[in-house]
RNA sequence: GCACUCGUGGCGGAAUGGUAGACGCGCACGGUUCAGAACCGUGUCCGCUUACGCGGGUGGAGGUUCAAGUCCUCUCGAGUGCACCA
């Protein structure tokens, strides 16, 4: 009997996949129901595949292929994110320009892809970074600037003084540029912003997406929509006033200071003469610390007196007013009222400063009203108001509506919405990216690159090195042109865009990928979208996910889509880690792929990925546990190869397949449940059980194909291989997903536990339809249970198919 | 600090509130072999017992239930996310 030869095997069905163009989905026109199964793209750095892709793709390929078998059009596509900083500095590191190894990377990504032997179309070649790709991303840009959505305002990035350069967030380490040390500074700069914030409201709309809860609650944290009230304080001798933004204005009454963020224009009005060098000082101090550094001074509050009272209207109390970093430019109105009382940073605060009064309006529920020493007692929700006028006697959450609609009838302030979410920040001073389409021209100002001229071309350049402004600006020839308004001379726009940009709509180009004339053509891509599937690390749950959807549902506005949300069920991958630790370069304990497929075969290396551990929690990776995939790999193919006569022990027990139908049956219905459930290991472990009984109980020929049909999503270069030897010319993923037959699943007899006062007694084997007085009396005989049983019966229970119990006087 | 997720053999992990530890790795013994590898078979939660069995057992402490790994409360530990959001 020849063993299974898994690579031999593997490169025979693929060219023959790759021959027959068994993969290949009719965008156009689908000829069944279409299914759009996506997993997130990778980007091309210089380590190609390694294991974590793998864990990843496996499974949404045997996703694929079981959807394929039950019926449906399955598109299953697979392009690069290929601008970006690990390209660029990837090609810093190394020296050679990025163009040039981000296509080395693709092309060997995509050979490691074919290796996986999945149904993944790699032909549309959906690349960020070429101009067929990017021309559409300029596209998608000037929709959001015709639409009002794309602005440019003043804000602050990392700036490294030394090497002369932006930095992102993740190459500011304690404070200093990753490479050189220096101490990283905040600079204001001209930048580019998508209104994400216009989108806020609708994006807190899930309906009809079938998204881990996890997700969908970091996502609305992340928007954070609060409803509040904006009040309007006069400030004494002053004509002006300073507006606060908050939540909770039931507790006003025992408002006692008011907080202006360092960053506020008001901060110099508010500033009397007497006060001004102290305010000034650490206005200095402020503008020395990074946004980093303000954030790692945690709790300890600083803050200083401006000389200016705000009147609260409801008390009359002059409340002094205090610049403090504590509180935030970017949410709000940049300007707090403090209730020291029943806040734990206004406590923490008013210690900190030392003689700010403390007034208490909520009785907590312990009634202790005096005892304001430690700071837990101070942040109430439950209790009764207390000093608070017409509030007094309510509870707190009843107050707040009560305490705005007064507010707004007596014009102290206005009910707002605010959310957390801030703008997308959309330009980069990066050379990798995608030039944005936009002119600059000194009489007719900004001015949007017409569509006809799009592609913005991205120029070569050769030192790409970033320098202060974007690399682009070193090139003459990219940066001089003529304004599309006037034809007077004038500058193109040097920064590009964030890649998020780039990934936030690529799943709209793999369904008509070639188009020239458009980005998409909307029937084709309403034939697709929504995705159907869509996996992906649950990094993204915040950054790319919403910002897709904001994209979609702006070109949904738009009328470019007919969908509103592109990605109806979304699930995330765990972590695949080595040891229990995550796999880094830096411990050295990163798994190769490439040498485990070349000894095991590509079936072996994914179901190990699969057998790990359940999908979305991930698994540890054991050099020695895939042995254990492999054997089954051919005890699997033995098991289908043999015959009645070849049976490992003696005669069968029984004839061929006599008596197998229950286990078969019975293995399809538990395998698919676990699938559907992305619990591949069950899933396969199901498939080992039955392997080991029918190692020694041959199946017949019907079983055999069932279970084909069962493994072939799982295992397809080893399903095909079988399918053939069962003799079939058709490749098994022409045939439909294994059905069980109820038939087969009803169980002639169940074996019962029988407990007694919850502790396992026995067991008794009972026809499956037994009466409750038969199993009670069939349990009772059980000489185990018996003698347990002569302390008195109390109560006796019976659950069919489950267990039988006594409870016994104790 | 806050939020969420997860704690089950030597290890990865099974288990719609119903016989905890499926399946696999490892290990032990036996077979096959000149030998080894591979393969096949048997066993493998812990303690006591020749055995039938008995007792304990899912991070810890309580609770609900005839019955809890599973539900509830508290607590300890690990991971992930967010970082003063008024």
């Amino acid at each position: 009997m020849p063993d299974y030869n898994g690579s031999e095997t593997e490169k025979k069905w693929q060219a023959r996949w790759k021959e027959q163009k068994l993969y290949e989905t009719n965008l156009a026109q689908p000829a069944r129901p279409k299914y759009y199964n996506v997993t997130m793209f990778p980007y091309p750095s210089g380590d190609a595949l390694h294991v974590g892709h793998w864990y990843n793709y496996s499974p949404v390929d045997t996703w694929g292929r079981v959807m394929r078998m039950r019926g449906f059009e399955v598109f299953q596509p697979m392009g690069f994110d290929s601008f970006g900083l690990p390209a660029e500095n990837y090609a810093i590191k190394t020296g050679v320009h990025p163009a040039e190894t981000t296509r080395a990377n693709i092309d060997k990504m995509k050979e490691q892809i074919a290796a996986i032997g999945g149904m993944f179309d790699l032909s549309l070649n959906v690349e960020t970074s070429s101009p067929e790709y990017y021309k559409w991303t300029q596209w998608v840009f000037l929709q959001l600037y015709k639409k009002g959505l794309a602005y440019r305002k003043e804000a602050p990035v990392n700036w490294c003084p030394t090497d002369q350069t932006v930095l992102a967030n993740e190459q500011v380490e304690d404070g200093k540029c990753e490479r050189c040390k220096t101490e990283v500074v905040q600079k204001n700069l001209r930048q580019w912003f998508f209104a994400i914030t216009k989108y806020a409201d609708q994006l807190l709309d899930y309906e009809g997406l079938d998204w881990p809860e996890k997700t969908v609650l970091m996502q609305q944290h992340w928007i954070g929509r609060k409803e509040g009230i904006n009040i309007d304080y006069k400030v004494k001798g002053k004509d002006m006033g300073v507006v606060v933004f908050t939540t909770r204005p039931e507790t006003n009454f025992g408002a006692t200071f008011v907080v202006i963020s360092p960053e506020h224009a008001q901060v110099a009005a508010l500033t009397t003469a007497e006060h001004k060098q102290a305010v000034d000082d650490y206005l200095k101090e402020t503008k020395k610390k990074s946004e980093l550094e303000r954030q790692m001074t945690d709790r300890k509050k600083t803050g200083v007196f401006t000389g200016s009272y705000a009147i609260n209207d409801l008390t009359g109390y002059e409340m002094p007013i205090y610049v403090a970093d504590y509180v935030l430019m970017g949410f709000g109105t940049g300007i707090v009222v403090g209730v020291p009382g029943h806040d734990l940073r206004d406590f923490e605060f008013a210690e900190a400063m030392g003689n700010i009064e403390i007034i208490r309006v909520i009785k907590g529920p312990n009634g202790e009203m005096d005892a304001i020493t430690k700071a837990e007692q101070v942040q109430e929700d439950e209790g009764e108001i207390i000093n608070s006028e017409i509030l007094n006697g309510l509870k707190p959450r009843e107050a707040i509506s009560k305490m705005m609609d007064y507010m707004e009838s007596r014009g102290f302030g206005k009910r707002v919405v605010n959310f957390r979410l801030r703008d997308w920040l959309v330009s980069r001073q990066r050379y990798w990216g995608a030039p944005i389409p936009i002119i600059n021209c000194e009489k007719c100002g900004e001015v949007p690159v017409p569509e006809k001229d799009l592609p913005v071309v991205h120029p070569h350049i050769e030192d790409y090195v970033p320098k202060g402004t974007s690399p682009l600006a070193t090139s003459e020839a990219f940066v001089n042109t003529a304004c599309p308004t006037c034809g007077g001379a004038a500058k193109r726009e040097v920064d590009t865009m964030d890649t998020f940009v780039c990934s936030s709509w690529y799943f709209l180009r793999y369904p008509d990928a070639g188009n020239t004339e458009a980005a998409w053509d909307k029937k084709r891509v309403d034939t697709w979208m929504p995705v159907d599937m869509y996996i992906g690390g649950p990094e993204h749950a915040c950054m790319h996910l919403l910002y897709a959807r904001f994209i979609h549902r702006v070109m949904h506005d738009l009328g470019h889509v007919s969908a509103k949300e592109p990605f109806k069920k979304l699930v995330h991958q765990g972590m695949v880690t080595k040891d229990g630790a995550k796999m880094s370069k830096s411990r050295g304990n990163v798994v190769s792929p490439d040498s485990f497929v070349a000894k095991y075969g590509s079936d072996v290396f994914r179901m190990y990925l699969m057998f790990m551990g359940p999908f979305t929690e991930g698994g540890d990776w054991s050099d020695r546990g895939i042995t254990g995939v492999a054997r089954f790999v051919e005890r699997f193919y033995r098991m289908m190869t043999q015959d009645e006569k070849q049976a490992a022990g003696a005669a069968p027990l029984r004839g061929v397949g006599e008596g197998m139908d229950g286990l078969v049956h019975q293995t399809v219905a538990r395998a698919s449940e676990a699938i559907d459930k992305m619990n591949f290991n069950v899933a396969i472990a199901a498939l080992m059980e039955l392997t080991n009984e029918a190692l020694q109980k041959p199946l017949n020929g019907a079983q055999k194909e069932m279970i084909v049909r069962l493994i072939a999503p799982l295992a397809p270069h080893l399903a095909e291989e079988v399918w053939e030897k069962l003799g079939h010319k058709e490749s098994v993923f022409n045939e439909s997903w294994p059905k069980a037959d109820p038939k087969f699943l009803v169980q002639t007899s169940v074996t019962y536990g029988v407990q007694v006062n919850g502790k396992l007694r026995g067991t008794v084997e009972l026809a499956a339809d037994a009466s409750k007085e038969d199993a009670l009396a069939a349990a009772r005989a059980v000489e185990n249970v018996a003698k347990y049983l002569e302390a008195g019966i109390v109560k006796e229970i019976f659950v069919p198919g489950k267990i039988i119990g006594f409870v016994v006087k104790a």
